[in-house]
DNA sequence: CCGTACATAACAAACGTTTGGCATGTACGC
DNA sequence: GCGTACATGCCAAACGTTTGTTATGTACGG
């Protein structure tokens, strides 16, 4: 039971920020060991070393993924109910280089989790997590009067597809879409909610 | 140019359609040479013999796409305005197994169109395209009163990142969000947009 | 014959994974 | 305090497999 003479976390911390460089330039598409241990500078050896295999890897990917969503510099929710919905859809949203790096990731998992089944089960608690974290603002924003009444979980279901699917518009087209302009639509949608 | 003993064009569509089965069960990421032969029963000569390689077979697997997006069984628009808007939305999302397994794909190109710089052109066009179908119904809608007026372009732009986003959310979740239970959400949230 | 249609099979490259080994640290009986 | 024991960190190399591609061979209609 002797420690490491180096800290095992932050060691494999650096592995998981060649797995992010790497899906943020060639996607899980040209996701290999190799090309991680280029990114890292070191052996595919040291990468076997602090995770099992690719799958293990990929796992991972996807844990960063929704660990960076949620710790990501977001901005504070200014109230609670309809500002605090409205914030977190920014949260999500590619409006900085970060956070579009972090959507093409994600959208990019979306072919390799859906052939996978535990890749999918995860996606889907994802999915699950989100979805119960937007409802948590939704009823919020009811009770205050802000949200006509309704199924919450419907209209988290609705909020997440219109932020997703802006999400890959965006990734798509960013000229058409910078910043502004998503902030724009997101407010515009809320808007047509609240009416 | 001697005609072959057998019909070229229709061999080759029969690649195609192994290539198609072999994205609806591994997506792009399973997409091999040895396994669109062995979804043919056949030899990888037999593919590359109407496909020079596997940049031409995804080329190709992305025009059956859209061709089969195109050609797929729609429903007519029962009017012109907003029921048209609402068929359009319909006719994308994956109401049927069929509509599943093209969305799946669909979804599962996005990985490799991201990181090509040709597909991820085809791509924005193809968006624009469907956002020019949609807007068009959008202003009938508006024309006939039945939808508030606004820029259509942008109102264009939140019904596709729905529709989109809707059809993520039923892949990942199917039994959560039956065909019944998606269309309820268009109406659900074209009744937003109506108020 | 000749060109098309395909199978067979080889090929180098790239892949994920495993192994052997060397270094370097801690742990502990002495 | 020191030497043995053992765990960890990591590399280099090799393994067997799978990949895309290409070469060669056979069958056959025109």
């Amino acid at each position: 039971m002797s420690p490491a003479r180096t800290d095992h976390d932050s060691r494999r911390q650096d592995v998981s920020e060649a797995v992010w460089q790497v899906l943020a330039e060639h996607g899980f598409g040209g996701l290999t060991m190799r090309a991680v241990a280029a990114a890292l500078g070191s052996s595919t050896g040291l990468v076997t070393h602090y995770f099992a295999g690719k799958r293990e890897l990929i796992a991972h990917a996807l844990d960063i993924l929704e660990a960076r969503t949620a710790q990501r510099p977001r901005r504070a929710a200014p109230a609670p109910g309809l500002a605090a919905l409205r914030t977190q859809m920014l949260n999500i949203l590619p409006l900085t280089p970060d956070a579009a790096a972090m959507n093409r990731i994600w959208v990019g998992s979306w072919d390799v989790a859906l052939s996978d089944t535990d890749l999918f089960a995860a996606q889907s608690v994802r999915y699950e997590r989100l979805r119960a974290g937007l409802r948590t603002s939704i009823e919020d924003a009811q009770r205050l009067g802000e949200l006509p009444d309704g199924e919450s979980g419907s209209l988290a279901t609705i909020v997440l597809s219109f932020t997703h699917g802006l999400v890959v518009q965006a990734l798509f087209d960013p000229e058409r879409l910078p910043a502004a302009t998503q902030t724009q639509l997101v407010d515009d949608f809320l808007a047509a909610l609240t009416r």
